[in-house]
DNA sequence: CTTCGGGATGAAAAGGTTTTCAAGGGAACC
DNA sequence: GGTTCCCTTGAAAACCTTTTCATCCCGAAG
């Protein structure tokens, strides 16, 4: 079994209350006892139930982080950003994730609730005020890549927007004009407002963009991949494509290779996000950067700010600037015969 | 504030011990207060307190993942693994990291104990007996890519030696003699065996190991890229590195190239694990894979079946077979002058 | 009509911890 | 020597839920 407090006492001979004084160093403790309270512990291999300490209401020492999926070049990089700071706070990480739907989502959400001091959320499928609403109004959130309806809740975003605006035009500046695009998955707000940028970013060069031409991905490099042959098969056929994720850009490059094209000699390929891969790649992927290590340290700095008490001041939600790394995936449209 | 038991109660005008049987549906209850009930709970948003349940020794539907970090393409594979597994089962996941020392180690994990049903743990630097015997008998533990010294606990882990053994044979057999090696961090389980499997090849040649070219790293790309003026200058200088690590290899390649020395023509470079960018890399890189989604399936399949009641037949530990991927970054010796 | 049984329900205990409250004891001061 | 005050300590409440136990009532069987 595994002892308890009461153990513990038991051992040391003394009361519950004096141990817990002597373990929480919340009050005078004669020396003596203390000393004999310490050397039970120690060798029972005490610890405190952290389900107890949490139903009284207790700090837990936990930051909770929910996100999308757990596994990923995107979500792993964002966390490497949250670990680095949180290391040297004492607070320990616990990473969740929920991709099934929505009542999962919640039900994960509110578990953790009891057991961490504060949240970061990534929801891209659901508005920050939604997600709000199932937490006490107690808890510091902090959203991150979240859309937010109203600026009452803190949120750290990128301009998603305005790197999918540069990308496109970096395309057009080579002389593409049939340029096609792959979507997120269905609902994800971040992919909405890629696309966007990209749909922008053609009619700003009076390009009318064509449904034709945006082809429905999912981040995945299956689903890249397997969408090739439409691309392929499109009319008037794209002669770049960008892709709302980076994963699902070499989807599409391994996809052209299967199917005998090069890139960028025969199309040009970009991304968004800027994974590690991208610079090691060959071709190096054309993409935007998404500083996602950026992101996760401020989440986790003004979670913890607001954890030690410090109000948050309504402020407008911060957007991350995003940049365009233009790189070997993309060249010049060659001279049409 | 959030809603308790007692708050749905109130408003059902029932016991809480109705509200408790209509939610657990763990006993009849008159149709119309069960009504009352189901209404009552849904208007207050009512979500039962995981750690008054907890406290109770009440299943949490939770799987603890413990690694020695979260952030890295090596874990983010891994993880891969255990997620999908897991998506189906109506279990979630629940993954903290500790890199920082024995304590924190033995306090996350104890943390964890109260509020999951099962348990994965990497350790590389402890062995499983140690890490259980801080937890209850009861839990569930598998353990992943850990030392185990004697049969008592459930471990999964690598053919770290034979795959090491093999790519640096990979190497002789390119007519390479000079074989440095770049080690893991220190105390790391996976490095030591990994250099064992190294110098094992090499005396299987009639090479003798030399402690000269053992470098010291980290599994970090920073450390990888520090080490190479050490490895440039060292006497005589390796016409071959093996790396502990895909990402430490990274590091060489990098050092290497800021050096003005490519790879593979002027020195060959082999990593371990196969990470995602071995494949898409310039040149590709020779690894060892090392089945990490395998590995995060079984372990996953073994805690549900062990959490499900079914016992452990003490086996031998799992030992996943590796398997050398000879790619771009390693050639033959160029004739030596 | 009486007795028995069973279904529905509420009261209460249990789980481990922190904290408040009350009490005990010793020292210091007059 | 007596009184007061403070330091130390233990008892008990509180946190929220599940589950056992006891109670009550109603219907059925004798």
């Amino acid at each position: 079994m595994v002892p308890t407090i009461r153990d513990v006492a038991q051992r040391a001979e003394v009361s519950i209350s004096t141990v817990s004084r002597v373990l929480n160093n919340s009050a005078a403790v004669d020396v003596g006892k203390r000393r004999r309270v310490e050397a039970a512990a120690d060798e029972l291999g005490y610890r405190p139930n952290l389900a107890a300490r949490s139903l009284l209401g207790q700090k837990s020492g936990g930051i909770g982080v929910l996100l999308p999926y757990i596994a990923g070049d995107f979500f792993q990089t964002f966390l490497q950003g949250i670990d680095r700071t949180t290391s040297d706070t004492g607070y320990f990480l616990n990473v969740s994730s929920s991709h099934r739907n929505i009542q999962e989502f919640q039900a994960v959400i509110q578990g953790m609730n009891h057991w961490v001091d504060g949240l970061i959320v990534m929801s891209t499928q659901i508005p920050a005020e939604r997600v709000r609403a199932w937490l006490p109004e107690s808890l510091p959130v902090v959203f991150v890549n979240t859309q937010a309806e109203t600026a009452e809740n803190e949120v750290i975003n990128f301009d998603n927007r305005s790197g999918m605006r540069a990308v496109t035009e970096h395309l057009i500046h080579l002389g593409h004009r049939q340029i096609g695009f792959l979507t997120g998955p269905d609902g994800a707000y971040d992919g909405l407002e890629r696309r966007d940028g990209y749909r922008a970013a053609l009619q700003d060069h009076g390009i009318e963009p064509r449904p034709g031409l945006e082809f429905t991905g999912d981040y995945t490099m299956e689903t890249g991949e397997a969408v090739v042959p439409a691309v392929l098969a499109a009319s008037p056929r794209p002669t770049a494509m960008v892709a709302a994720n980076d994963i699902s850009a070499y989807g599409l490059i391994r996809g052209l290779s299967a199917a005998g094209l090069s890139v960028p000699d025969d199309l040009s390929v970009a991304g968004f996000d800027d994974i590690l891969l991208a610079q090691f790649s060959a071709p190096a992927l054309t993409t935007v950067r998404a500083p996602l290590v950026e992101m996760g340290q401020r989440a986790i700095e003004r979670l913890l700010a607001r954890i030690e008490g410090e109000p948050w001041s309504e402020n407008e939600p911060v957007v991350l600037p995003t940049q365009l790394i233009a790189r070997d995936s993309t060249a010049p449209l060659s001279d049409p015969r």
